[in-house]
DNA sequence: ACCTGAACACCGTTCAAGT
DNA sequence: ACCTGAACACCGTTCAAGT
């Protein structure tokens, strides 16, 4: 990539970070130009659709998780391990407003530039849920792929103002469905 | 209101249903108003806003089910009452795309044509939860406004097209976790 | 190679002018 | 009272013209 091909990459995902802060996934594309001081053509020239900009916007974040995650597979008790990963999961689909169809369609859409990512965070979720299964505080009808449905649902909670309070609760309603054994999670009720 | 009037309300109801069927809670007003062969300010005279033409295409749907919901309190067991209400409210935050954040946010907004309609479902749902809970059925750490975010987020996930398969197998999982003894709610797996 | 911005086809919303 | 549609300020997307 030339250089200044390089810095107007930057300067757009920049930017995108803030105006997807304040404008959620659907903010106006036009207005991450503008305010990247870049023509329109070179935004749609980087990321050819709205979801390529989100998705690189996300990529790293998600790619962290799952690198925290294969370490609670040695450092926690399987409970505590999915729990984490959990919360970490609907921290992510929150991370701004209206990305957690995003997420979801990624898990499935091998053209999305989110997929491997997705992918990798499903299958760390998947190995966790399998821990938790073999020492039966997981309950046994509930797979990977619905782990992360469930988060992303969560995360569309966090999402209504009128939910948001009591998002944490419904979190640990949800936790319970997943381990019934599970009392808890340590957010405040 | 003016015979006239009353034509274009009645007109512009009928063509929003396909409309809205079709493009979901985000269609096109001025699609609705051209096919209802309205002008644009005639649309917006007699629905203000957007959610004001979507709630008067609800609110019917929603008054039926509370009607059908106080019949289930006693022809049917708590636990059979519940699930059959929590299927109905799936089904009609499911009833177009995108209205589940329209119905929750419906229930708290006092300005909502869907207000009142919702506070009454919302009701009648607590009042078969409280009888599943004094039956010892029901979790006791949900109530009557959990019930309504997690239809609302069931509904999120039917609406996303990677997920409408695993839907009803996620209705389970739900049900599960306010209904603990509950097995299967004779959803497809 | 890459950037630019005008051009096109849409949209929501308002409001002066009509009946 | 009610209806109409032009007008305004936006938007996403494309693409010829520039460097």
């Amino acid at each position: 990539m030339r250089a200044d091909a390089q810095k107007n990459y930057d300067r757009l995902l920049t930017v995108a970070r803030d105006v997807v802060s304040e404008q959620g996934a659907d903010a106006s594309l036009r207005d991450v130009a503008r305010r990247a001081d870049v023509g329109l053509g070179t935004l749609y020239r980087h990321f050819p659709t709205r979801e390529a900009l989100i998705e690189a916007l996300l990529r790293a974040d998600v790619d962290e998780l799952t690198a925290k995650a294969a370490d609670l597979e040695v450092s926690s008790t399987p409970e505590d391990a999915l729990l984490t990963w959990l919360r970490g999961c609907v921290a992510l689909n929150h991370e701004y407003r209206g990305v957690s169809a995003l997420f979801t369609a990624a898990l499935e859409d091998t053209g999305s530039a989110l997929h491997d990512s997705c992918v990798a965070l499903h299958d760390i979720g998947a190995r966790l849920l399998d821990r938790a299964h073999a020492t039966g505080v997981a309950r046994p009808t509930v797979d990977g792929t619905d782990l992360f449905a469930l988060v992303a649902a969560l995360a569309w909670l966090y999402d209504q103002p009128s939910l948001a309070p009591r998002a944490d609760h419904l979190f640990d309603v949800i936790a319970t469905a997943i381990l019934p054994t599970h009392q808890h999670t340590g957010f405040p009720e």
